[in-house]
DNA sequence: ACTCGGAATTGAACACGTTCGAAAAAGGAG
DNA sequence: CTCCTTTTTCGAACGTGTTCAATTCCGAGT
């Protein structure tokens, strides 16, 4: 894709549109990239003129989720609930959004795990979505009465992010009916993480919280 | 492999040798099913008589990491060390084994990530596999001095296992030169983490303790 | 209008993981 | 030894992700 703009685009989001709804319809293995470009009127070869790898559209499917996760959690946040109500927000809109992609939430954390590609959660690369979904818990962490101490503030929507990650985890691997475990995690994780804030004001506490913030921003070189 | 025992073992053996090998030698990519087979002597066909897939190999390298693993950690455990130190030594034991296959660290965490296959760490499947690496940490915390807390400490052992999970994840990530970032990150967590169970004594600290212990818990179904 | 150069498209081809039907080897019972 | 079953071996073949040389398309410069 060299020139910035062309009218190519639409193929190249006819792709998309045409990739995420075999998806959701077939699942990840049965949507192969020739069942892509034949339903997308191309050749296999034009679907890889526009994206490096079947890893490269799923990436797409992974930016479309968190933008839906986004635009459908920031209303329903409301200035002035505790931590505890917001996370419990912003985590079941997350694994309602991921909801129907459950068969293959396994292929999202293959996809993500490399440490190479733009995908990853973690890899360097990839810091600008990160950025972007680590936002929505600084909002949510903004919005909280009370406000978390300020020692910890800055960090925490990081390290909330981290847990959403560890709930994402649990979530592939919860077989219940409409992930109705995860749910449940989430509803007795969300007050718990809050209580867990607050716990950090105790001096005892607030020693151990430090060296732990430390230890973060040492893993960000 | 319908019978228990034959002389066929032996083929299976070599199969074995023969793939961590050439995972060794040439990584995960490189080391195609077909030249397993071939350096084993025998053909594709019969490599998957013996085993249902290359992940299933890559499954065999992981049982023999953790054998490893264990048979080197468990001598330096020192009875009347504190919980820190013990740590420490278990973690780093545990890099320090992975070290030649860094570069695929990712295809690992892939395999392992799988919902299906005995191979996931989380799967209900693999629980015999995950108890003997749970135990390892189970070890380390009967030998510490002084003893933690018993409030926790049954379920601390599959808590330091998690702990580890998650930096088995950083040591993937870790392109610095023999993960070094790695094992300075299990220097400052080790003693950390050990300070955290000791402030699990706290009244108030405990009450919240108990809370996440249960929801550990309830996540076991 | 013509040419030219890059953008876009194509379908065949490659390498790989995996499957499969059939054949060879290995036993075991008579 | 012979027959029959079971285990083991084989290699061709399939479907997939991906690559590539070749071709067509299209717009800008003259």
């Amino acid at each position: 894709m060299p020139s910035p703009t062309a009218k190519s685009e639409a193929t190249r989001e006819l792709l998309v549109s045409t990739a995420l709804r075999l998806f959701r319809e077939h699942g990840y293995e049965k949507t192969t990239m020739r069942a892509i470009a034949a339903a997308a009127d191309v050749s296999t070869g034009s679907a890889y003129y526009y994206f490096a790898s079947k890893d490269d559209l799923v990436h797409e499917l992974y930016r479309s989720l968190q933008e839906e996760h986004r635009s459908l959690a920031l209303p329903r946040l409301r200035e002035g609930q505790n931590l505890g109500e917001l996370l419990r927000i912003v985590l079941n809109t997350g694994v309602g959004v991921m909801g129907p992609y459950h068969d293959f939430g396994s292929n999202f954390i293959n996809i993500a795990i490399k440490p190479s590609a733009t995908t990853s959660p973690f890899g360097s690369e990839s810091a600008v979505a990160r950025a972007r979904a680590i936002s929505l818990f600084r909002q949510a962490v903004a919005m909280s009465r009370p406000q978390p101490p300020l020692a910890i503030r800055d960090d925490l929507p990081e390290l909330l992010w981290y847990a959403y990650m560890g709930i994402t985890l649990f979530w592939v691997y919860d077989s219940s009916p409409d992930q109705i475990r995860t749910r449940r995690l989430i509803d007795q994780a969300a007050p718990l993480l809050s209580k867990l804030v607050i716990l950090s004001r105790l001096p005892v506490v607030r020693k151990i919280v430090e060296d732990i913030v430390q230890l973060i921003r040492g893993t960000r070189q």
